[in-house]
DNA sequence: TTGTATGCGTTATCAA
DNA sequence: TTGATAACGCATACAA
């Protein structure tokens, strides 16, 4: 129960709303003991200044948008839920609101940015994904409006392009890198990447960090043939993973979770008792498969994955754009924190997995 | 661009601030002839009135608030995303803006229900859940704020109980009963049934039409043999389905893909070859598993699943909430078009896959 | 340090 | 039918 405003609450005082209005947004501007007798008696109302009527004389509405994208696959999608619920608990803490839409295409997009900003005056966007060439990092770049983006910036070429908006990115090609690695300690050699045929940007960096790892190790000559790509989906990784299982593979790593997935399903039955607990398939005793975005079917299934910090992607996003929005002010005045990295590149980090033991082999 | 107000559109216009107003908001009280000059203004200038200013005026911000949960289970809370999405779709048709917003428990998504009214205004509330005994529909009942809640009301003993409150929800029950209908079509008779062992109404829900449908078929005497209750996870479908087939069961109706999941990684592996294509377990030729929510999981494996139409579900509550705000003002005055049910169960579908045929059985 | 006046952009009331 | 005036709740420049 508040339905109190300043003035109801000035009066009852017996001081100014001004006074109050120090209180609040400038505590130092007036004295201790006044301060504290109108302190306890916010707290007693329950008052709660309008953010409305803040806004209307402030220009801020202490609100940010982000583009809610239909969940296409359901799998690989997931890690879209953490990184939403962290956003939306960051944003909370640090005082601003988020504001959800939706857009069929990025021009679309872009319009709903100049909706959204004319109409209710959102602070700033946060960005999903980013694509070469982004027309909405250039429209809200020109404009000014400040914005982050979970996502490099690619060039036209697919190449990580500098550019001098704040962006968080998960090092795909260190994660691939780390998997390797983790599969090379447990004797295997032949290791195949099973990657998208999209040609994405994103796609060509975790197929990097393999092809890193892979030439470290001395095993370069096998790129060409070790390769392999697929449509992202189940089906897809199974068939990719018979192909490199012809070519000799004892161990993959997926550019996803669905490839991945699909790649066990595979080997399982062509192989049948490889996943079961006590009978691996690999040298030294663990899953051959590693997966990306440890999506819980992963997690569900015992399937090995690298996993994203979408988590802290999401915190260093609201830290980016709270800072940019308080620095016009504050900044200057106060000392301000460290201001967070503009651009951050997390590492991932591999999750290792036991496939579960759903039956024992069973007589004969 | 726009960065244009009332004051200064009239002003370039030769009109009062308040005609340009009534064009927007009650054109039938402007003169034809100005009435279409000054739209032809507004679009030309791309005029789009202040939410903020609107607000402070008409104590309505045209925004509805949702608490978003922790995602828990990525496999069953899948469908969440597309609910989140079709809610925000149909919102923002409607005029209307999604704020976000976290809480630790029920308590505390009050509290945040009070402070967003308090500081944001907020016009209504959107529940994705329901709870024998709920403090928050008391609370907002109480209140008289407008909410709507996708999820029955349950009393304290689990039962579906009658409340004066909008809700949406899904039969689940008549889901499950087409699924056994249709393991009986296929020519199955002994289909068992594995749920929570949560003691969720939810939960009950399920079972119940598996109950129903058993013992219309003439399998009643059936029901304590074959209804089996497991953690909800893949494990424990795994070790529920073993049960099951232990007493007998040729087919299994669950009451989530997760349990579905594991079901079937258990009887593929207890089975070898049970669940490819052309090679099925059933008498019939289909699969003889059904989950239950349709993720994104069960569409990969060609898992049947019974699918909730949650974009429908959003739909419906987004006009719920609409018209219970437009109600106070406009339907009065106008006709108001036919009001939503405002307690609406919606009956599911079942979705009947083949499971992927990801590998020829091989020699030998 | 505290109070006074003004304006943020809109809609509602009332007179013309 | 149209236009002037006030008010929504707050913050800020300025005066006291």
């Amino acid at each position: 129960m508040s339905r109190h405003t300043l003035a109801s609450l000035a009066s009852e005082l017996g001081v100014s709303r001004q006074t109050i209005s120090n209180v609040l947004n400038a505590p130092h501007k007036v004295k201790p003991a006044t301060r504290e007798r109108v302190q306890a008696a916010i707290a007693a109302a329950g008052y709660r200044p309008s953010a409305a009527a803040r806004q209307l004389r402030t220009q801020r509405s202490m609100n940010f948008g982000m583009r809610l994208f239909p969940a296409t696959d359901g799998i690989n999608g997931a890690i879209l839920d953490r990184f939403l619920h962290a956003l939306t608990e960051a944003a909370q803490s640090a005082g601003y609101r988020l504001t959800l839409f939706c857009a069929d295409s990025d021009e679309e997009e872009v319009r709903q940015y100049e909706q959204l900003l004319d109409v209710a005056g959102l602070d700033g966007f946060i960005l999903t994904s980013s694509r070469p060439d982004d027309v909405r990092t250039h429209w809200l770049g020109e404009r000014g409006t400040p914005f982050a983006v979970f996502g490099r910036p690619w060039d036209a070429a697919g190449h990580s392009a500098p550019a001098d908006h704040p962006w968080v990115d998960v090092d795909g090609a260190a994660g691939t890198e780390e998997a390797v690695r983790m599969l090379l300690t447990q004797g295997h050699s032949r290791i195949g990447f099973l990657g998208w045929h999209t040609g994405s940007p994103v796609g060509a960096d975790r197929r990097q960090g393999w092809e890193r790892a892979m030439t470290a190790a001395g095993h370069g000559q096998d790129l060409h043939v070790l390769g392999v790509e697929a449509e992202d989906t189940v089906a897809g990784g199974a068939s990719g993973a018979a192909l490199l299982a012809s070519r000799g593979a004892t161990a993959m790593v997926c550019s996803s979770d669905s490839l991945a997935l699909g790649a066990m399903e595979k080997l399982r039955e062509a192989q049948p008792g490889a996943f079961l607990s006590g009978q691996p398939a690999g040298p030294a005793g663990r899953a051959a498969i590693v997966g990306f975005d440890d999506t819980p079917v992963a997690a569900a299934l015992g399937l090995s994955s690298v996993a994203q910090p979408v988590e802290e992607a999401a915190r260093h996003i609201i830290g980016l754009l709270t800072h940019e929005l308080a620095g016009k002010a504050a900044a200057a005045r106060s000392g301000a924190g460290a201001p967070p990295a503009r651009q951050l590149l997390l590492a991932p980090r591999v999750v290792e997995r036991i496939p579960l033991p759903l039956a024992s082999p069973g007589p004969s």
